[in-house]
RNA sequence: CCUAUCAGCCGGGUUAUCGUUUCCCGAUUUAUCGGGAGAAGGAAAGUCCGGACAGCAAAGAGCAACACACCGGUUAAUGGCCGGUCCCGUUUAUAGCGGGGAGACAGUGCCACAGAAAAUUACUGCCUUCUCCCUCUCCUUUGGAGAGGGUCGGGAAGUGAGGCUGAAAACGUGAGGUAAGAGCUCACGGGUUUUUGCAGUAAUGCAAUUACCGGGUAAACCUUGUGUGCUGUAAUGCCACGUAUAUCAGCGUUCCGGCUUGCCGGUAAAGGGCGGCUCGCCCGAUCACUGCACUGCAGUAACGUUGAAGGGUAGGCAGCAAGAUCGUAACAGUAAUGUUGCGGCAAGAUAAAUGAUGACCUUAUCUGAAUGUGGUGAGGUGGGGAGGGGAAACCCUCCUUCGCUGAAGCUACGGAGGGUAAACAGAAUCCGGCUUACAGGCUGAUAGAUUUU
RNA sequence: GGCCUCGUAGUACAAUGGAUAGUAUAAGGGCCUCCGAAGCCCCAGAUCCAGGUUCGAUUCCUGGCGAGGCCA
């Protein structure tokens, strides 16, 4: 992978999707695709303390261990944050608020390879709604 | 040096790039940047015990319920830990390790099948005797007496383990004893118990002595002793936002006194609480108005309370990181542990941080080049022996518990390089334990075996 | 994080510590029928795991594993 060495690759608290409510807005009334072996939930918001919001989480009844859990999300997070700027950027052109939520629906640890291929194809298709979206809403 | 057991400790390291979070300092464009410091475990796990802390009234008493149970010590506390003691198991070992330990003479229950019987009784059996029946003998005369017998019948008394089945059967063996038998008595042996002496704080041990030998089960009910109030940090307190100061049904109250005239005190009701029950106790007062009637009833309202059906929020701060604290040394103690001195401050997230990717090293294991070393070893040569040829020197053939040398191959050591693997597992209020999971490594103790000196 | 409940055939449930763990249904085979359904007969199949108490454990005790529920 090739990495612009003068743009910043963050994933703060800000970014992080924590609010309980809007989650639980995610999962009643929000939009959803699968990539496997991802699930993506998306809904636009009204307001956020940042422009894109993203959450990421691993069933306890798949992975029974919580450092196997955590192992999942550390390598989803990782593939997020380094490829994620170009779907930030175009939110903030465009002044929408976005949340995104990451469900890992596979059965086993998966390499990171796999998991940074399947991330930038969710976020590529993510930009693609959000142009549309932007279309249809001017 | 190897093997086994036990105890204690560690449980990857360095580095590059890109990141996460807490605190501190500095800058400004006030939400960003720069710098510095810190950031998972021995089990963070299971949530099995015990506490701290918080609420329930200030946290009571008895019963119930639950837990524990050899003895002593330790601690904030415990069911934990340490030391001792008895029994069982393991073991070469009474070294070590593992398991167990109140009461079955307080009472109740249960022990399938089998067996006579599963707990003190019956049945069967044995023995004595009476009666009955049969035979014989005698006296004698339709009867009586005596002896013997009876797989058969009836009555009375004695006896207690022979009746072998079962997981378990009334101390075991032998002898005496008796009508028959039996710890009934004796000898030897096994076990329980009383009292005394000695050792020990005690459990207990040793010795003597007394009484005795009546199953098992208390992880069946239970008895005795000891302990525990209940709920848990999603406790609890505060701030912000929001809804419904609303709806329905039931019950109760709207009383007294003081004065500073809107507060204080007292006493009640419904009801609630001390989570099960009882006792004992605690909490619980606001403002009246209308009608009939004459100090009571009805209605309205307010307040309290119980229940029902619903509505809203699910954000922040504290709790929350300095404590039964950690490290180290000395002292006391067999030890657990305690006391004192010195030094240190060490995660604080909340859809939940503490990481991702790569390189090198370390460890284990697999494969294994080159050079070299050892072993095996065809053959060569020397020595020795036997036979043959030759006049002799000597030559030829064969053999070898012998010496030296020794190609190729095989094999052992050796290890360049390469491959694979590196466990169990992730803080969630905090501590002390327990239990469970765990690749590999280190240290120590004990025992055994082998080798060398 | 804390607090509870429950594990029996493929599935839904029984079984006082006692003989070969039972019932229904599903699965398999057969009969019946032109074929199928229904019906009848037969057959296989289980106590979550490991220890312990007991003569004997689905049941009692201890520890693990798994499943489900509740909370402000």
């Amino acid at each position: 992978m090739e990495l612009e060495t003068r743009q910043r690759y963050t994933f703060t608290k800000e970014e992080k999707l924590k609010s309980r409510k809007t989650i639980e807005q995610l999962f009643t009334g929000g939009n959803s695709f699968s990539n496997f072996p991802f699930r993506v939930l998306w809904k636009f918001g009204e307001t956020a303390e940042a422009p894109l919001q993203t959450g990421f989480t691993v069933g306890s009844k798949r992975f029974k261990k919580a450092v196997d859990r955590n192992r999942i999300k550390r390598l989803m997070r990782e593939a997020y944050r380094l490829q994620k700027i170009d779907l930030q950027n175009q939110l903030k052109q465009q002044q929408k608020y976005l949340a995104v939520f990451f469900i890992y629906v596979g059965n086993e640890i998966p390499e990171y390879r796999l998991i940074f291929d399947k991330t930038g194809k969710v976020l590529k298709r993510l930009i693609k709604i959000s142009n549309e979206n932007s279309l249809a809403n001017p």
